[in-house]
DNA sequence: CGCAATCTATCCCTTTTGGGGTAATTGTTC
DNA sequence: GAACAATTACCCCAAAAGGGATAGATTGCG
């Protein structure tokens, strides 16, 4: 393992915050930054290319995310070691980033000295979890009933499409409107989706949206 | 100017980001952090006791926030000049940290090298924003109907407190018996709330305040 | 082909919401 | 004390939303 130094590739769209990680890891003499990205496009062909045995992955990149480029990483058969490196803590982005193959979840708010040994653990074949967020994952799985996120997948196109315009706050008679079908048309969907979701208004279906959106897109 | 080196303290409770800022920062010859915070607290007592020509603050910081930090600091008589460094370019964020006495506003994901030309025009006593910034500020200052954020203040407490309830997902009648109040009253609130923010239903107020919340405060 | 899912639309009915008004009470300010 | 804002509460009424059922059209799948 410490033969030669183990290659790592940072991505991540702040490039202040490289730098930071990359000078710490420098200290380490068994530690080498070969390849740095600053979005999730430049890290699949990177990594593909250079199979370093760790990539710090940001979650919340511009352009494609951080899930995302974690998703397509492993479909395209990357084998690296991949740990997530973020400011978030919601619970569905760490446990989207577990399932879909990440080594580890790490908080950017984390003592540097901390974060160096988890990364060090991380190489060495370990899975990494910052400290709040193992509790996360832990009640996570406790509750099966995937309040989640994947509610979302249960809804059909029309329906989930119909949540996005609740979401914006717009009445039953825009969103007919907008979509060009009956206002009656629209109550059905919002009548079944409310169901699906176990929601009792459109109030709170677009809370919870909103709440839902932040990560998945933004502006 | 460059007759001593500029002081410069760091407020951003990513000890990453201090860590890459301050080395980009050090490799100037006239600049010299004299002071980190990972805290607003923190921040406040520092800032007035040290009394550093640059102070960089981070906007989404847990506990007490960016803009309220700076709103402290200038209530203190704290003279520094103070420059925001944050991810969010959200329009009522930069138009607060302006309107609240920032000296500047930088995004994150800056090109390091700009940064520092940014940080040393700061020192010069030069408003510094980026790029995309400026814009957002121009549009904002077009309308002067204020669509920033200020309209929270013309609500009364209850109305402002029923509005948050709403944001919450709830019905006239559970924030009726969450308040005590008759659930007739609630209608009177929201009715008085709707007009003045210029919205049209509950769920438009709803979405609106989840959006404002999210730098407001968080879990 | 038959079946299930989806999208569309309508009817009926109850509850909720939003907008208009009046008015009593309290506290603050001039 | 008068004037004012805020909170409470009620009245009325129209519009919107939500829940039930039914049903035609289309599409995809075994």
């Amino acid at each position: 393992m410490s033969d030669n130094p183990a290659t790592i590739m940072l991505v991540d769209d702040h490039p202040l915050l490289r730098k930071g990680l990359k000078q710490l890891i420098s200290m380490e003499d068994d530690l080498a930054v070969i390849a740095e990205c600053s979005n999730g496009a430049d890290a699949l062909v990177q990594a593909a290319e250079l199979d370093p045995d760790l990539i710090i992955l940001d979650l919340n990149m511009q352009g494609m995310d951080g899930i995302e480029t974690l998703k397509r990483m492993r479909d395209q058969g990357v084998t690296s070691r991949i740990v997530m490196l973020t400011v978030s803590d919601a619970d569905e982005d760490i446990v989207a980033a577990i399932t879909h193959g990440a080594d580890g979840y790490l908080l950017k708010d984390m003592d540097p000295e901390l974060l160096m040994e988890q990364i060090i653990r991380a190489i060495d074949g370990k899975m990494v979890l910052s400290e709040a967020i193992t509790e996360v994952l832990a009640t996570a799985l406790r509750r099966p009933s995937a309040p989640t996120s994947s509610k979302l997948d249960t809804l059909t196109n029309r329906e989930r499409e119909i949540l996005e315009l609740i979401a914006k706050g717009m009445s039953n008679k825009l969103i007919a409107r907008e979509l060009d079908i009956s206002d009656g048309t629209v109550k059905v969907h919002v009548k079944h989706l409310l169901k699906k979701l176990g929601l009792r208004s459109r109030v709170e279906a677009a809370v919870w949206m909103v709440n839902h959106e932040q990560h998945t897109d933004k502006s």
